[in-house]
DNA sequence: ACGGATAGTGACACCGTTGTCAAGACAGTT
DNA sequence: AACTGTCTTGACAACGGTGTCACTATCCGT
């Protein structure tokens, strides 16, 4: 039971019945197994991986070793051999808490999975050199493709990886200064869709909140209120228009701010699911309330107090779509990339149908 | 300059000034670059890993080279060096679309990344087999630790994996048949708490609402609904008592079931988040709402025509102390198998706060 | 009885990297 | 000039697997 060889031997006795207790830590290799099973280590990968020449007996007698050692194969090593690397897939999101991004995940992840594939989630927390790290750890990594919803505005470091073959597809955001596949949604329509609607209920002073300009989906979708109000002859108020709302909490600082105006606004476009939570916080507590659309449909849009209307999207679909392009990719696609557009609809709820009033809208400032 | 050696060359010119054209699909190695920088491969790697010994000049015509070729480190060949496994955990749900889940993700990976690891986010759409074949996958792949939100009701199978040094903390569901550690929930005190609460309005008729029963946290947080009735001396009518829902839909077939019996609930427990959102949908259109009390609070909870009465938890913390039990395996403590209980508290916000009616509810079947 | 096919097995090189060791160059000592 | 030490570099063996090939034993047909 007790042995005191110092050599390389595992601790393996194989003169008891019971099971071997491993004293010696760290995983048990193809060796281990083939030094219990009496059999070489080639022949172990042989049952291991199912190959045909092996006798029955034989394989029972190595299946029982594996048992006994808790054998798993070392994945990585065996991608090292064959050079295509570990089957995994990495996505790059800003934060997976928000529910835009967590659905995204969970659509790839289910492509991933239709293909055998796992899949690695990093957070940038929209932070371009983030970006770049997590981009180039799962390089290291060898992953086989990467879906990435990018903040930086320059991609050329990854022009290289492309030619290295390493599958890359851009979600939500185009690249920037590179050729890639990137799926998108139609930001422009979408907001006008919104704008529209509120000038359609007579709304003139339609404010927008907004995250930082910098960010394509913003500028996007600013370009399309612009538009709007542009072909309806409206002129922009610049002290309706709030950007660098990051969060919730800065939307519904910034929908207070609008409320104190001399001449506050009538009606608000929140450009994302963030910032219509943050519109609703305030607006639910109003005796008359704002109109609001908002980009992005959200759970709960409809039980809410005030039922919000929104430019909605399948947002699956376009993680999915993002995903099916990858592997397209990844099993040898070499066509010019592609850049496809989600098409948006608006969901009329109750809010964007509110029509302006008269009085002005008063708020308790606190 | 120019080299002819037919062996073993990469397809690298190197005799004109601009970028060299990488003709041969796949990666540089570290023989790659040793070549064009004409040093051996070894001297790459010191460069590459930053190493002291390297003459500066030297150093800087490998960097060159480097970034000629594009070269990435492969970390799995690294890893498998010295043997401590890819800088990687896993994080086993059952998915990531539920906030829930989400929120743990986002916490646990913040954690990892504070650590220099990735994480690898795997769900089981609460499935038991799938949960045996993705902790298998992740094993393959080495990672170095596991956090699981476990559905199977046999973990032994983990047994060798632990033994072999990989960390695995269960999350939300505790271990079964295995000793490991566990960060959970107060689920029986939360639901004592909700039902009191309930009971302290004067409702008598509280149904609850629920996924199967099998499920850990359903289990408890039943014992928790019983222990409450029992202790005020209220007997549990099995009418009112409903499992199986595992979505948003169909809480809400269960609420308008429960709606039209003979004798309706005056109050609901909604164990879980989905089922809250489920209630809220049905209970928004009653003219006199019934009371609500959920287990777990979620976003916009509090803009809800009816606003919800939950039963909170620091999420953010659950996933927090999981990941941060797992580091602190990992870096060598070797105690007993810890389990850790989150407390919870209610939030009131006026769905739970209702008192019972005396008329029976009406409810327009559709 | 003999050549050839075939089943079963092992030896060995190799995947891309790091650790170990040794060797060459050069400076400073004695 | 010989010796020591430091700096810089390369050869070579791992890590844990897989692919290739060669070898033995058996079986078949003639």
């Amino acid at each position: 039971m007790v042995q005191t060889d110092p050599k390389a031997e595992p601790a393996v006795g194989r003169q008891g019945s019971g099971p071997v207790s491993q004293t010696r830590p760290g995983r048990p290799t193809l060796r281990d197994v083939a030094l219990v099973a009496n059999v070489s280590f080639k022949t172990v990968s042989r049952v291991v991986n199912n190959e045909p020449r092996v006798a029955a007996e034989t394989a029972e007698r190595v299946q029982q070793a594996i048992r006994e050692l808790g054998f798993t194969r070392n994945f990585n090593a065996s991608s090292l051999k064959h050079s295509l690397s570990s089957a995994t897939i990495g996505l790059v999101i800003a934060d997976v808490a928000n529910p835009f991004f967590a659905v995204i995940a969970r659509a790839v992840e289910e492509v991933a999975r239709e293909s055998d594939h796992l899949l690695v989630t990093v957070s940038t927390a929209e932070d371009a050199e983030r970006e770049r790290d997590v981009i180039e750890a799962l390089v290291e990594r060898r992953v086989r493709g990467i879906i990435v919803v990018p903040v930086s505005h320059d991609h050329r470091f990854l022009r290289q990886e492309l030619e290295h073959g390493t599958a890359i597809v851009f979600l939500d955001r185009p690249p920037a200064r590179l050729q890639a596949d990137a799926v998108l949604l139609d930001n422009v329509g979408g907001a006008r869709q919104a704008v529209d609607h509120l000038l359609a209920q007579g709304h003139r002073r339609i404010a927008i909140i907004g995250d930082r300009l910098d960010v394509y989906t913003m500028a996007e979708r600013y370009r399309g209120y612009h538009a709007s109000l542009d072909a309806a002859g409206v002129e922009v108020d610049e002290n309706l228009v709030r950007f660098g709302c990051h969060d919730t909490h800065d939307a519904v600082a910034a929908v207070r701010e609008l409320l104190l105006l001399p001449e506050p606004p009538t009606a608000i476009f929140a450009m994302n699911n963030r910032m219509s939570v943050g519109c609703v916080e305030v607006l639910a507590g109003l005796d008359r309330p704002l109109a609001l659309v908002g980009f992005d449909d959200f759970e709960l849009a409809d039980a809410l107090r005030l039922p919000v209307t929104v430019v909605s999207y399948d947002v699956e679909d376009v993680g999915r779509r993002a995903a099916r392009l990858l592997f397209d990719r990844l099993a040898g696609n070499r066509d010019a990339p592609k850049s496809l557009t989600v098409p948006t609809h608006i969901i009329e709820r109750g809010s964007g149908e509110v029509r302006p009033s008269s009085t002005t809208v008063q708020l308790d400032p606190t």
